[in-house]
DNA sequence: TTTCGACATGCAATTGACTTGCATTTGATA
DNA sequence: TATCAAATGCAAGTCAATTGCATGTCGAAA
């Protein structure tokens, strides 16, 4: 799902941040991507636009602010993607990791039913579930 | 649970590898402890029982066999835990990770029930569940 | 629209976990 | 106990992540 410019400009707005070319590539960039991306990635999508560090520190900031999250540390490599309204704060979002190449992707929801008990809900405020397995291009 | 000097022997033969202190040292500590624990954390336990280089080769080799697994790379760091005999391999093994300290440990079994469909059962042959909080001593 | 201060950036350097090369040592089989 | 593939110790290298600091820029107020 694309993101405008200006649709970018008012989602760093409403995250109380200032609006700059990086922070703007960084956000279309995640928006863009059908799976979780990681940091060096993003750098060499968007390149030319805003420096490694840069790119870096939007990262953080943009997690700090509810505007992306890491879906993932497959590897020891942080893999972001974008934090869309209406996602329940502790709902299940399934990615497959490949076990030998690293890549992770997006399972659609109904893939899997997760529930948990109600004593815990409260203190699991965001839950990942991570399947692991080799993918069709490793296979 | 505690593993017998022995017990650790008859665990690495039967995985085809050769009885060495720092491997009986590291299974031992793995099993030992309640939650999966990093590289580090394995190397300051058993100080003077192997180089450092010699606990991460130890650990690659045990998730080679079958002996461990990585259970998380919260925060970018990888943490091992052992492979107990009779875990179903597409079996959920919850995990809780704490967003702040990065600690991560065991949560019963019972807080989660996932039920994976059966069309993807085969291409997941195993699962990790990871839930983000913030753990009471952070709180 | 200009000014100004806090915020954000670019560059370069550092950290720290992870990984590897190689000479030496050692477990376990013959 | 002789043998040698496997395992180790040491030291060095890799790479993503992280930081310090001087400079640049966004955007609210004048």
């Amino acid at each position: 799902m694309k993101l405008t410019i200006q649709e970018s400009r008012d989602m760093l707005r409403e995250a109380g941040l200032r609006s700059t070319m990086t922070r703007i590539s960084v956000l279309r960039q995640l928006w863009e991507e059908t799976r979780p991306v990681s940091h060096s990635e993003i750098v060499a999508a968007i390149q030319d636009v805003g420096d490694q560090a840069t790119v870096y520190r939007s990262l953080l900031t943009f997690v700090e602010k509810g505007l992306a999250r890491v879906a993932s540390n497959a590897g020891g490599i942080a893999r972001y993607e974008p934090v869309r309204t209406g996602e329940e704060a502790h709902q299940v979002h399934p990615h497959f990791v490949c076990s030998i190449c690293n890549v992770v992707f997006c399972l659609p929801e109904s893939t899997v039913i997760t529930m948990v008990i109600p004593a815990w809900r409260e203190r699991l405020h965001h839950a990942k579930l991570q399947f692991v397995g080799v993918c069709l291009e490793c296979k």
